[in-house]
DNA sequence: CTTCATGCAAACGCTTTGCACCAGC
DNA sequence: GCTGGTGCAAAGCGTTTGCATGAAG
């Protein structure tokens, strides 16, 4: 991705993808998308990789969150940063959604803000700010916890 | 704050106060007040840091990041995060309310998310969630930049 | 004079990256 | 056999902390 090979030989970059990394099919990859797939709350690169490791598959710390970088790029998983750290989730709807999340277990409810994202548009352009990007998420206890 | 001297005698702590940190004036101190009355924008502990010493006022980084997680918890300025760092102001409301910051400068207006919090407080309870707490934040571009 | 804030540097936790090795295709 | 993913360990970055010094009251 940094260096390039002096021969001018274009990239072997067909017109649909975007040469994302993530494109091969690898053991790890598929590791870590059965297990998001399995668990339904939100969880650190590093609870991911225990439990992988719990279940057998061991993948490198550092492959995790390549991997995840890379899903959460192609929009497979949603990420929501949390008391300094980012928890990841493979979410059901694919629409525009938030989140309530159990700040004990990471257990997740995907909610829909009533009209946040036109709230937050109007809201922007009335202060002179465009590009308006909005951050919400709710946190709390679930019944188990 | 960690280490006890062995002597029995009780700590000097009045009723009033809570033992929190800091409680005595010092130049620091005041040279930060000072500054984030002067700065209404968000700022990184960093930036802050930066500008003291830029304004002739040299404080430790370690003390600035102390100072600003007392006042935090005096809640004399608001805290926000915002990839992966904290960011503080000093707010002109003391009630709940939400930011529209830019993610540029860091300008930031003050705003009141309409019915957030019951919003929020009701969805949980929907869904068996206890003790909400909610993150809105808003980010752009402010027109300066 | 006692107490607590400060400053520095080291430690910390989470995340990213460089590089050699290995596996997809 | 190329290409690009993986693993490890080291680096990076924002933040916190231990400890000796210095200022506040």
């Amino acid at each position: 991705m940094t260096t390039r090979s002096g021969a001018p030989a274009q990239p072997s970059e067909r017109s649909g993808a975007p040469a994302q990394p993530g494109t091969r099919r690898t053991k790890q990859r598929a590791a870590i998308s059965a297990l998001l797939a399995d668990v339904d709350d939100f969880r650190t690169a590093q609870q991911i990789h225990d439990l992988l490791r719990e279940g057998g598959e061991s993948v490198g710390l550092a492959t995790v969150y390549r991997t995840l970088q890379a899903m959460a790029a192609a929009e497979e998983v949603d990420v929501i940063r949390h008391e300094g750290e980012q928890l990841f989730r493979r979410c059901h709807s694919s629409e525009h959604h938030h989140h309530l999340v159990c700040r004990s277990c990471g257990h997740t409810i995907e909610i829909t803000g009533p009209g946040v994202t036109e709230w937050a548009a109007r809201l922007g352009q009335q202060h002179g700010f465009r590009d308006i990007d909005h951050e919400l998420e709710l946190f709390g206890l679930c019944d188990k916890c």
